[in-house]
DNA sequence: GTAACTGCAAAATATTTGCATCCTT
DNA sequence: AAGGATGCAAATATTTTGCAGTTAC
């Protein structure tokens, strides 16, 4: 019978592989740290969870290419980190179909995917034509609550 | 008769004071930019428009006492360049009423303020509590369509 | 006159690039 | 074997901090 963790290394494979990536450690261990999260990550959290395992360089390069191949996206937020969390499947390379919200809690300062809200419809004013709305609640989450 | 110059300068001078700050030189002009602008600028923007005449650091530090007062917002946006925005009156110090949309056109990639659109009702999962919403819009303004 | 603001220098931090080496396919 | 990915070094860029001189009130 198969582990879990088998079943996970699996789908990190098969993630990779699925965007034409080759399969390489660190490129697995940030998928993990995203599958582990559930909430967004920024390239700073990333370095800590790492360990001293990877080099700076590679996080940035890892994550610019996870962003182009649609496996992540990237949460926009005030202080200048820019989060990023794993896109759910409809995501292709360039072109991302997130149409959930994401919050960030005041108190924990994680980021989650609120993947059940969808984006409300914005009314635009004349002549403005929206292509993407992104949505960023802030607050305080289930768990400090 | 006063000439619009000096009602400019005026209203310049009136606003930082409202905010208990002494009126400087690069304060003024800095506060004029946005002024001028009436959509949002970035670090990068004020420094270009300023010409020579300040130093980076001054303007850092100007921007972070104007988001202090309450004078402008910052906006988030995905590409880790934060734009400022003036606030309208009734943003205060530490706490802004801003509950208006943004939009940055992907064209121009001029970021506005769109004061008639008000940030749409949020349904929260249970156990969340919203505090603040911010809403982004991307697409292609009313000058560049 | 005094407190606050600015410019300069420098430190700390963050990001990008080039290249030789190593790993995946 | 070949192309791509990584690590290291170094170049750039960004942001913060300390301090002495200057300005606003």
């Amino acid at each position: 019978m198969m582990s879990l963790a088998n079943n996970i290394t699996q789908t990190i494979a098969a993630t990779l592989k699925k965007h034409n990536l080759s399969v390489t450690e660190s490129r697995k261990r940030i998928l993990q740290l995203f599958l582990e999260e559930k909430g967004a990550l920024a390239h700073g959290d990333i370095e800590k969870r790492a360990g001293e395992k990877f080099d700076r360089v590679t996080i940035y390069r890892t994550l610019q290419t996870f962003l182009e191949k649609g496996i992540i996206h990237s949460i926009p937020t005030a202080d200048n980190a820019i989060r990023y969390a794993l896109c759910k499947d409809q995501c292709s390379a360039g072109h991302h179909h997130d149409h959930h919200i994401h919050f960030i809690c005041n108190n924990c300062q994680r980021t989650y995917c609120l993947d059940d809200v969808v984006t409300p419809e914005i009314k635009m004013p004349k002549g403005y034509q929206a292509s993407h709305v992104e949505v960023v609640v802030e607050g305080v989450c289930k768990d400090c609550k």
